[in-house]
DNA sequence: CTGAAAGCGCTTACAG
DNA sequence: CTGAAAGCGCTTACAG
């Protein structure tokens, strides 16, 4: 970088070097067509020779438009968000704004602090995952100013706007896939948080409605591995369940009862039929393959970002959002029964 | 929010309803202990009274410190630094500080766009995976100003300071492991890229030092996933290849590797061994166990911004932090052969 | 221990 | 289409 009086080029700099003022150069930056060719042809040249790049922390202050965008999730590493941050982050990125990450931790824990860290950039958008928990939480969110978005949820009551989807209806397309079937003996192992207890709520409602028993559930911590999906069944068949269909709450889940489920010889889908959630990349890649939710992540992600953007242009947004999921059924069908 | 004249409570409203100078009230927030006890509590009741909260865009431009962390990753989704990444927006958290999230993509294609983005907000310091890319790149990290620490690596002359581990010695590690546990037949599936490589040529090497051939390998594209572990394990197999132990890039390819192994009933370790890379969750929870390579990415990420916050100290820092790694044995002591 | 004042690098009415 | 000037909300020598 050239540099121009001991320092980084400054807006001034480029200003006095292309012979205009500052405002012609943040007109400029800020709206091309706006300045004169010429000038504009002078300014662009100014800039690649000075290899200035904008303040923007000076730029947020200054037009109390921060561009900022705050990400609260539980966290990154084994986390079923994660398609959804990576579409937030780059559709963040591709609209001009910048992407705060914080982490909430296992049942948003730390959300308080992240919050008041995340409050003080003054961000133009907060998106955070599942609901703004407890009234403080969401009394501050709102006088933030900020636009909030809750995804992979549909609140009844959005503190702002909300982008997701049921999850109750997911647990009753499931009891659908279940009476479809002919599934007589289902078992439901579960991460414990509140949208997974939805999900179950869902299907056992769908399923009692037809006269059936709520099916037999364990619940296990907030987040859900592998292995547990593999122990849990394990300790289920040497209980002397026989389930013939395993509903996870999620994919990990899922593939850790097919893997027992194969070093056992147990047939998938003839002895047992298993469910996962949020059809993450193994899961199709999984032999035998397994049925899961899709809740497509990333449109929750992209869309979220569209309605920041849209909010920021002025565009009125409503505020419930459905993107929907689909069941995605593989070795469903019984062979024998 | 109480409102102060129409807007939220700014420092200068703090200053006036507490009777002091904003400089008093400024000297609180970033020093409690240098303000008089009586003073420093009328301001508290102040804020606690006002909720103010303060705004860091105007701090950061006022002290030319942003207390900014920019993080660049290749991707969040699937990917094996997310228990680094994870450590690092804790400890910035902890230290105070915000982390910015930018996204590289695979290969680092869009590393350029993304530092752009990330300098225009002044960052502290910029934490980056792997080798900071070519000669532009790394001229715009060193001009941004900001302490640049490169992980996962631990290259010959680090930008500024770095702080990983050394994948040739890692491919070595395993040629250790190879030949101590007397293999023959050794195969490599392994991801496209440099680190990747670099640990296929230290284990290559270190097998030619001992009289042996560079095993066979088989490159992938520069993410590796489960089911292409599986699905070349298959067609290795199928080709009639009959390895005694598979070396995968990836936790992810060796898992691949097992369940295939195990669905063919193909016994692990007795037939043919495997080994893993990262040490992920689940890795431990497959049966047979595979060996693999623990890199501890949260204490890379944990010593990184250590290092950022130290720096910002004052303290003097070293250019090369080697935070080792371990291969760590299970299901490798071979039953037949 | 505290205050008055200048300044950080932008944006944006306002006027022309 | 452009400029002069005020202002965004902080921090920090400087002086006392």
């Amino acid at each position: 970088m050239a540099r121009y009086g001991g320092g980084r080029a400054t807006l001034g700099t480029v200003a006095r070097l292309a012979g205009v003022s500052s405002a012609t150069v943040s007109r400029y930056l800020n709206n091309p067509t706006i300045v004169a060719k010429r000038t504009a042809e002078r300014i662009r040249a100014t800039i690649a020779e000075t290899g200035y790049i904008p303040n923007l922390l000076a730029g947020g202050l200054a037009s109390n438009r921060s561009r900022l965008v705050a990400l609260i999730v539980p966290s990154v590493s084994h986390s079923i968000f994660n398609d959804t941050v990576d579409a937030i982050v780059d559709a963040v990125s591709d609209a001009g704004y910048t992407t705060m990450l914080g982490l909430s931790g296992e049942d948003d824990r730390r959300v308080g602090t992240v919050l008041d860290a995340v409050i003080a950039r003054r961000p133009d958008g907060i998106i955070l995952t599942g609901m703004a928990g407890d009234g403080v939480h969401r009394r501050r969110l709102v006088e933030s100013g900020a636009t909030i978005i809750e995804t992979w949820d549909l609140p009844d009551e959005p503190l702002d706007v909300a982008v997701g989807f049921s999850h109750r209806e997911v647990g009753e397309a499931v009891a659908n896939m279940v009476l479809a079937g002919g599934y007589q003996r289902p078992f439901v192992i579960s991460a414990r948080g509140r949208r997974a207890r939805l999900r179950y709520q869902g299907l056992a409602d769908a399923l009692r409605v037809n006269g059936r028993e709520p099916p037999h559930v364990e619940y296990l911590g907030y987040t859900t591995r592998f292995g547990e999906g593999r122990s849990r069944f394990a300790a289920l068949i040497d209980q002397g369940y026989r389930p013939d269909i395993v509903i996870c709450s999620s994919d990990w889940l899922a593939q850790g009862v097919v893997f027992e489920a194969v070093a056992r010889g147990i047939n998938i889908p003839a002895d047992v039929a298993v469910v996962g959630f949020g059809n993450l990349g193994f899961s199709v890649e999984i032999e035998p393959a397994i049925t899961t939710v899709d809740v497509r992540g990333s449109r929750i992600g992209a869309k979220a970002v569209e309605i920041l953007v849209g909010r920021a242009a002025g565009v009125e947004i409503s505020n419930q959002h459905d993107t929907g999921f689909s069941v995605i059924s593989r070795s469903t069908t019984r062979i024998s029964s």
